[in-house]
DNA sequence: TTACATAATGTTATATTATAACAATTTTAA
DNA sequence: TTAAAATTGTTATAATATAACATTATGTAA
């Protein structure tokens, strides 16, 4: 016997939301649009984003803190991000740049050291702001 | 008649504090330590952050909500950052690689938009926790 | 110098984002 | 079937950040 859906309920319930969502959404707009399906407390929606995270399914846009599905080959990558942001929209992209990733994977600092995951964003114009 | 010196009080005082600091300090971190110097209450810190950040005296740690002093070429490059963060002990470096700016500075994505500004964390060990 | 605009400051209150702590239930795996 | 691990529910509160408004300081151009 074997599981093949690995989300529990509400990490479902999370996950369907902010994977239909067009834009980044936000710890606290989540929890007003899931409260009709049982889910009133802020650890809940904080718990359940934790893991989504933590297993690659959403990423966390740092500098908006806001989250957005995955969509990078099934979040095969989620130790190696790259979003495109607009600063007049508000618009997310995930990068998906096999090279981008690789260069950065492989990037050595002076010291030497490697680093095992990063986080990069960009901020421009979105093609319809432009 | 000009000025040499274009920070004003509040923001000479909290740019004093993060450039001697070691480490990224929180805003409310900061706000506890000038309090003996008359800076009494949050907005008055953030406005000097924000100032300091648009200047490029100083960034933002976007994972972290903690703010460092410029070390790169006195802040030529504050519309490109990046940083090495030890998941370990936490210690933040400013990376400053001529080549990778340039590269990313120059990165196309693939519906061509080039991006005026990024941010880039990378995540490991730093030496000492290895 | 005046006077106007802009930037910076001071202050109170409040909004937003996130976690601590603890009890209960469900799922997993030995 | 039972013990461990994961998940859930709940209340309270911590941590981060901004709104709004009054005041003062600074820069600039007539």
């Amino acid at each position: 016997m074997f599981k093949e859906n690995n989300l529990s309920k509400n990490q479902q319930i999370i996950f369907d939301l902010i994977n239909k969502s067009s834009e980044p959404l936000k710890a606290y707009t989540i929890l007003f649009n899931v409260q009709k399906k049982g889910i009133k407390a802020p650890p809940q929606v904080y718990r359940a984003l934790d893991k989504l995270v933590e297993t690659g399914k959403i990423h966390k846009i740092e500098s908006k803190n806001a989250f957005v599905a995955c969509r990078n080959s099934n979040c095969e990558i989620s130790k190696a991000t790259a979003f495109s942001i607009c600063e007049s929209c508000e618009m997310v992209d995930e990068i998906s740049d096999a090279k981008l990733t690789k260069y950065l994977s492989s990037f050595n600092d002076k010291k030497g050291t490697k680093y095992k995951r990063f986080n990069l964003e960009f901020f421009g114009l979105c093609k319809k702001c432009k």
